[in-house]
RNA sequence: GGCCCGAUCGUCUAACGGUUAGGACACAGGAUUUUCAUUCCUGCAAUCGGGGUUCGAUUCCCCGUCGGGCUGCCA
């Protein structure tokens, strides 16, 4: 059995968005699964596209989630180089061997004259395409002849080669996601393999890269199932053995029509990308997975499940385990909604899944910028008894401020709602009978000021609400929030009483 | 328009000819709680339509409809 050698071949256009994360980890989940390779590739080839800081946030935004390729750009490898730009001698060569063969030939149409044939066409309510219906009436070595042809590559003129179909042929490829593709060749177009600036398109590059390389399944989205005959023609006609393909359905809009772009994120509030990213030429700032605060396993795992299923229930799975279950024969052939809400859920799961330890780690920055300042040492030994308290309601660590802002900074407003429901007029003399109460209770802990509260409470026939939404709110500022006898005993009983003399002073 | 691919609750999906069509998200109700959140329980909710094949179709075949992709010297 030969060793399995997967690949991911983004573009670097822009920054990579989930959908190609997903090919991404689909790809690794297999290498992984089955003892193979990862290899990234940079598809470099159209030089008008090219966005600087691109290729870097693709390593980036691929170590971060977990998905490290074992060879490739930036990684390594004896099967290099693996940016296709650097590869351009390659592509020459193998088009030079195709038009010998008689399978590829020169074309001299200009972009304008193509473009001109194709306004003609819609004109006429058609499609133009180059290929064996029209290519003996256009520009090239086809129908000049060799002589000609001869002719005007001595003079320099432009030229593109492309791919000679031959018409005729019904292909059944098999697909191992979808089944039996089929197709008849005479639908196909002859695609170009070199652009006039030397530099090969997708389809050339690809097939030959994927054959030096060893790649043995090609795992893509399903935006390149229509090209599937073209490349399979091209194995043949240079005598290769072709891979294995897997198209994967596609990530679709939340609401509305079509692929998820990178437009819906603002719309629906979520993030599109996995990190953040500044266009280099608008200065405009797209919202990133890691920087909304996901963990990247939860990213990861709505992304594995989002058109994939492990055939039984579960739905929560670590890398590890993803790598353990996933299988090619169990994803799904349609396209999938993304859902916002799912992802947050994903995302709740694995964060309640953390060790304390690393909880504190991750909320320790988001003390330290509510405040403004560094954590002291002992606000990091308050914040370390404060988290059993909040840990079960976040879901994001920057949740942890708003449900823990008050044990470091006393509320300086009181929620206008919440006054006015629990905050009445016989309150305030309460609250100073509470306070009084308080000041007496030793020893200051939970349990304690729980127990003698509630019996103060009970005697007085004056019911639990009535007494603790005030103090609360004379704690904390609003009405909700995690216990009450245990943040008192954090606060302290100076700053409890502190706390309530302030809100008697503010709310009367 | 042409070609290709697809179709189970609103959404993600399970059920490889025989199930009361299962789970999850979301939503609604309830329990717990001083409150909010969590948690737990319950509920709502689907086989796109029409023909076949079969004793029997969500499942296999055909047609239609709808959805998606492609149709560039982009990938």
């Amino acid at each position: 059995m030969e060793k399995v050698r997967v690949r991911f071949a983004p573009s670097p256009t822009g920054p990579l968005h989930m959908g190609g994360v997903r090919t991404a980890l689909y790809n690794y989940l297999f290498a992984r699964r089955h003892g193979g390779d990862f290899i990234l590739r940079i598809e470099d080839t159209d030089r008008t596209r090219y966005v600087p800081g691109a290729v870097d946030y693709i390593r980036e935004a691929l170590e971060w989630a977990g998905i490290r390729p074992d060879e490739g750009y930036g990684y390594g490898g004896d099967r290099g180089p693996y940016r296709q730009s650097e590869r351009t001698d390659i592509y020459r060569q193998y088009v030079q061997q195709l038009i010998d063969s008689g399978k590829a030939y020169y074309a001299f149409d200009t972009p304008e004259e193509l473009e001109a044939l194709r306004q003609e066409a819609a004109s006429r309510g058609e499609v133009f395409t180059y290929g064996h219906r029209n290519r003996m009436q256009l520009q090239n070595s086809l129908a000049l002849g060799p002589e000609e042809t001869r002719r005007r590559l001595e003079a320099g003129m432009p030229y593109v080669v492309r791919f000679k179909v031959e018409p005729g042929r019904r292909l059944r490829i098999r697909d191992l996601v979808r089944g039996e593709v089929e197709v008849d060749t005479s639908e196909l177009d002859d695609k170009v393999l070199l652009k006039s600036d030397g530099m090969p398109t997708y389809h050339l590059a690809n097939i030959v890269d994927d054959h030096l390389m060893g790649i043995t399944h090609v795992i893509r989205g399903e935006e390149w199932l229509p090209s599937l005959p073209l490349h399979v023609l091209l194995y043949e006609a240079f005598g290769w053995e072709p891979p294995r393909f897997a198209h994967l359905p596609l990530i679709l809009k939340p609401k509305g029509k079509g692929k998820l772009s990178k437009r819906d994120g603002e719309l629906g509030g979520f993030p599109v990308f996995p990190l953040k990213w500044k266009d280099p030429e608008t200065g405009r700032e797209w919202a990133g997975y890691r920087e909304e605060g996901y963990l990247p396993q939860a990213f990861v795992n709505m992304l594995a499940l989002l058109g994939w299923n492990p055939g039984d229930e579960r739905e929560i799975f670590t890398l590890d385990e993803l790598v353990e279950t996933f299988d090619l024969d169990r994803v799904h052939k349609s396209g999938a909604r993304f859902d916002p809400d799912k992802a947050v859920w994903f995302q709740h799961r694995h964060f309640q899944r953390l060790p304390d330890e690393q909880i504190l780690e991750l909320i320790r920055p988001v003390a330290e910028e509510g405040l403004g300042r560094p954590l002291t040492e002992a606000e990091l030994e308050l914040t370390r008894r404060v988290l059993p308290l909040v840990r079960e309601r976040l879901i994001f660590p920057r949740d942890y401020w708003t449900w823990a802002s008050y044990f470091y900074i006393p509320p300086h407003e009181y929620a206008p709602k919440a006054v006015k429901k629990q905050w009445k007029t016989a309150t305030p003399e309460l609250m100073r009978q509470v306070r009084a109460f308080l000041a007496e209770t030793e020893p200051w802990t939970a349990s304690r000021i729980k127990e003698n509260l509630s019996e103060w409470i009970t005697s007085r026939n004056l019911g639990f609400g009535k007494v603790l939404q005030p103090l609360r709110i004379a704690l904390t500022g609003d009405l909700k929030g995690p216990d009450l006898f245990a943040m008192m005993e954090i606060l302290g009983k100076d700053e409890t009483l502190a706390r309530i003399d302030r809100a008697l002073e503010a709310l009367g």
